[in-house]
DNA sequence: TCGTAATTACGAACGCTGTTCTATAGCCGA
DNA sequence: TCGGCTATAGAACAGCGTTCGTAATTACGA
C-alpha cells in the first residue's frame, strides 16, 4: 500500500560529514493536491472514511498535518476531491434512446459498484450538490439518458436528484453494516449472525403492539441487498418513464405496455 | 429552554451555619436517562447535531461529561435514544384500506415534518435498523397501511426500507443546506443567494462537455423542495401500488386509472 | 439511631481530532 | 551572489469521546 520513501533522514541522527544538512529533505514526489487526494483514498479504502484524518493522510505522505493545507483548504474540500476522484471510475454509457430505461439502470448499478468499492465514500455525496468535473460527467450522463428517452426537463431535473438520493442512501446503508464487521472476519458470515440477532429481536416483540412486524419477520430481516436495490431502482425508473408520454407520445413506439397515467 | 435549577449552591461560598454541607447537592431533577436525552434534544434543536457533544449535554445538565456514562453507554446510544424520542412525535394514522395510498403519503409527510423540525436528526436514522419502541411504531404503521392495501409481504418489506431511505435522504438534504445558513439570517433569502451561485456556476460550464446540464440550468437549480419531495413520494407510492393487483386484484375498485404493469 | 455497603457523581486525565501560527528550508529570478 | 517567495512542517490551541479513581450520598440492616 504505502510506497517506501527511501531517502528520509533518520530522526535524531547527526548529519553525516560531507553531506549538506538539508533539513526536511524534499520527498521524491513533491506534495501536490493530486498526491494528497490519492493518499486519502488509500486510507479510505484500507480503513474507512473515519480513518481519513488530516494526520493520517499526512503520515501516509511522510509529513505533518499542516503541510496538507497548502494544497487543500481543509477536510471538507479534501473529502469532496476524494469523491470526485472516485466518480472518475464510473464508466458512462453512450445514449441509445431505444434502451434508455435499461441504460439508466445499468448506470445506476455501475455507480453502486464504484461507491461500494470505496467503503463509505457515499457519506460524502449525501446532500452535496455536484460541482466536480467527474461528478458532473455522471449527472450529465444520467440527464442525457433521460432526455434521450423523452423525459421532460422538469421531470428529469427532479429525477436525477431522487435517483442520487437513492444511490447515496443505498451505498451508505450497505457500508454501515460493512463497517460494523470486525476487521479480518468473513463479512458474509458476520452478516448472517448480525441479521440473525435482529430476526430474534423482531420475533420477540410484543405481538399486540406490533402485529404486522411480528407477522413478517422473515421478509424484514432478509438480507438480500441486491434484491432490495433492484426493487427500488425499478420503482424509480418505471415512475420516471411514466412521465414520458405526457411530453412526446407516440413518437417512439418503444414499449407501449407499461406507463400509467402521471399526475 | 434549560429549566432553572434553583437550589444549586453558589460555588466558592462557605456553607451557611445550621445547614448540612451536602457537597454537590443532588439537583432537583436527579440525573436520569430521560433527562439526558431531553437535554441532548434541546441542544440538537438549538445548535444542531454537531453541537450535541457529551460535554455540551453535560453542561446543559450542570454536570461533567463523565456523569452521563452512568445512564447512557456512549454517544451512539445517546443518538439512537434521541432519534426514538423524536419519532414519538410522529402522529400515526388509523388504517383505512380504501385510502391506503394517500394515507401512506400523509404519513411520509408527517415523518418529514417531524424530522426537519429537529434539524439534522435524520443523519442518525440513515443506515440504522429501527429497534426503539417509537421507531418500531412508525414502521408498524407503514407496514400496516401497505398490508391493508393488499401489498404482498415481500414487497412491503422492501418498500418500507426504500421509503425510509428516501425520507432520511430528503431530510438530510434539506437540513444540510439549512445548516449552511449563518445563524440569525433569513433562511429563504440565504437559499436564494446560495442557489443563485450554483445557477451561475452551472450556466458557466463548458457547453460541449455538459450539453444537457447547461441546457437545463433553470430546472436543476429550482429550489422547490416540497415539489421534489412530492415527486419522489409519488414515484414510490405509485410503484408500490403497482404490485397490488398481482396479489389481490379487483377486490377494491378504488382508482382504476393508474397502476401500470408490474415486473 | 447508628454503621456500613452500594450506588451515583464527577474532576482529572489520555489520546485523539481539525486548524492556525510561526519559523525555516529550498528554489527562482535578478 | 543575493533577496524574495513559496512550500514545508514543528508546536500549539481548543475541543472531542471515553476511562479511571475517588468522593459523596443514599439505602439498608442492626
Amino acid at each position: 500500500m504505502a510506497t517506501a520513501r527511501p531517502d528520509k533522514p533518520a530522526p535524531g541522527l547527526p548529519t553525516p560529514p560531507g553531506r549538506r544538512p538539508r533539513r526536511a529533505a524534499p520527498p521524491r514526489r513533491p506534495l501536490t493536491q493530486e498526491a494528497v487526494v490519492e493518499a486519502a483514498i488509500g486510507v479510505l479504502d484500507a480503513e474507512g472514511l473515519e480513518a481519513v484524518t488530516m494526520r493520517r493522510v499526512a503520515q501516509e505522505l511522510g509529513t505533518g498535518p499542516a503541510s496538507l493545507y497548502a494544497h487543500v483548504s481543509g477536510k471538507e474540500e479534501l473529502r469532496e476531491l476524494m469523491l470526485d476522484r472516485v466518480a472518475a471510475e464510473i464508466r458512462l454509457p453512450e445514449p441509445d434512446p431505444a434502451r434508455w430505461q435499461e441504460q439508466l439502470k445499468e448506470l445506476a448499478r455501475e455507480i453502486r459498484r464504484v461507491y461500494t468499492s470505496h467503503r463509505d465514500i457515499a457519506l460524502v455525496s449525501m446532500g452535496l450538490i455536484p460541482t466536480g468535473p467527474h461528478l458532473l460527467d455522471v449527472a450529465e450522463a444520467q440527464l442525457a439518458l433521460m432526455r434521450a428517452g423523452g423525459v421532460p426537463k422538469k421531470i428529469a431535473g427532479m429525477a436525477v436528484d431522487t435517483l442520487g438520493m437513492f444511490l447515496d442512501a443505498d451505498a451508505i446503508e450497505g457500508t454501515v453494516y460493512y463497517a460494523k464487521a470486525p476487521a479480518g472476519e468473513d463479512p458474509h458470515e458476520f452478516f448472517e449472525a448480525y441479521f440473525g440477532q435482529f430476526r430474534e429481536y423482531f420475533a420477540a416483540l410484543p405481538k399486540d403492539r406490533y402485529p404486522t412486524i411480528t407477522g413478517m419477520v422473515e421478509e424484514l430481516t432478509d438480507a438480500d441487498d441486491d434484491g432490495r436495490f433492484e426493487f427500488g431502482l425499478d420503482l424509480l425508473v418505471r415512475g420516471i418513464a411514466s412521465y414520458v408520454k405526457d411530453a412526446d407520445r407516440a413518437e417512439d413506439g418503444d414499449r407501449a405496455e407499461d406507463a400509467g397515467s402521471a399526475g
